[in-house]
DNA sequence: ACCTGAACACCGTTCAAGT
DNA sequence: ACCTGAACACCGTTCAAGT
């Protein structure tokens, strides 16, 4: 909060941080370059010189929104023990809470548009995926997963917490069904439902 | 495409049929109200006679989504047999291949900002969720599935089925290796992992 | 290298008026 | 009941010019 004029990095990186809050307060229909313009107090064409179009500040925020959730869910993850059911089952948890936080940015992450796009964007989801990779892998060599196609099971986990993130960010499960969910998905991943009720 | 003037209820199917092909095709950026009146012939003030704002408008396309996947998944289950596995693969199948078709409008539909929002839409993916309840209900009696719990295995599904049609939306899962997810999302949840590999 | 200010085309929304 | 046309405020984007 210097007086100093914006120069160097510092409009970037405030531009960046009132667009992450305007995204969790209002949503994306509020996010407009002009209005972040203004509220940095600059120019309404300053902000080209660090996204070039409203595009380009939404992969910003999607990029920030992957590197974020891999951060948690690492942190989450190494703090749950050696357990893997346990491990899974913190990761999963975080990647619920971050959801339920960051609703509008998680669908900025997972928009369809963003295909094959930019290759910062994927960078960061590619992350999140080696994650969700080692995680699997330390399953397997737990013996708590079948030791075949790891790939296969990455993307079916990713696809399981994805599932869960989205059904609570878009309300249709609370957070008290979220646990309950997460308890589910986990034994069904991690001793299949055989072990839930047979 | 009579030459008379849009009246009756005309305008508004024709409107929600060029969005949808406009969704499909171009995106949801290159949604305007304007463009599509100026495709029917009409005003730019006409649709607000049947769309109060561009929010009435996505909703009703998301209403018509949720409609439209709810009516494919029924046709896919009732036209794959009795066996449970066989419609529980049809019904993905089915999902997926809509994802594929339509991804946009799966950002649309499952949005965090439709969250408890207009009763039409929460009806429409109502309806869709039924028919997962009733298929989860058919694999309990068939033995498929653990008898507890129904409406935590239907949130789960949904999770999952969901889960995959935005990683195929999204370009993060090939076609191809869809086919292997949903085989692997199914004979985990018929059957559990444990039928895979132990 | 970074920012300003004017300009352009486009948009959503409103409203008095037409048929 | 449904549509038109003008109007308003706002937006993304461009570009010559400033420091």
């Amino acid at each position: 909060m210097t007086d100093a004029p914006y120069h160097h990095g510092r409009l970037r990186v405030t531009l960046l941080a009132e667009a992450e809050q305007t995204l969790r307060e209002r949503g994306i229909d509020a996010l407009s370059l002009r209005d972040l313009a203004r509220q940095a107090g600059v120019s309404h064409a300053a902000p080209r010189r660090h996204f070039e179009d409203r595009k380009a500040l939404l992969d910003a925020l999607a990029n920030v929104g992957f590197t974020r959730l891999d951060r948690e869910i690492r942190a989450a993850i190494n703090s749950a023990g050696d357990d893997f059911p346990a491990r899974l089952q913190a990761a999963s948890t975080a990647f619920v809470r971050f959801a339920a936080r960051d609703a509008a940015l998680v669908d900025l992450m997972f928009a369809a548009k963003n295909a094959g796009q930019s290759p910062g964007l994927s960078e960061a989801s590619e992350r999140l995926f080696a994650t969700v990779g080692d995680l699997i892998a330390q399953g397997q060599q737990a013996g708590a997963l079948p030791p075949r196609s790891p790939e296969r099971l990455r993307l079916l986990l990713v696809a399981v917490l994805q599932g869960i993130a989205v059904l609570v960010a878009s309300g249709r499960a609370a957070p008290a069904q979220a646990d309950a969910l997460i308890a589910d998905a986990v034994s069904l991943f991690a001793r299949g439902p055989a072990a839930e009720a047979r």
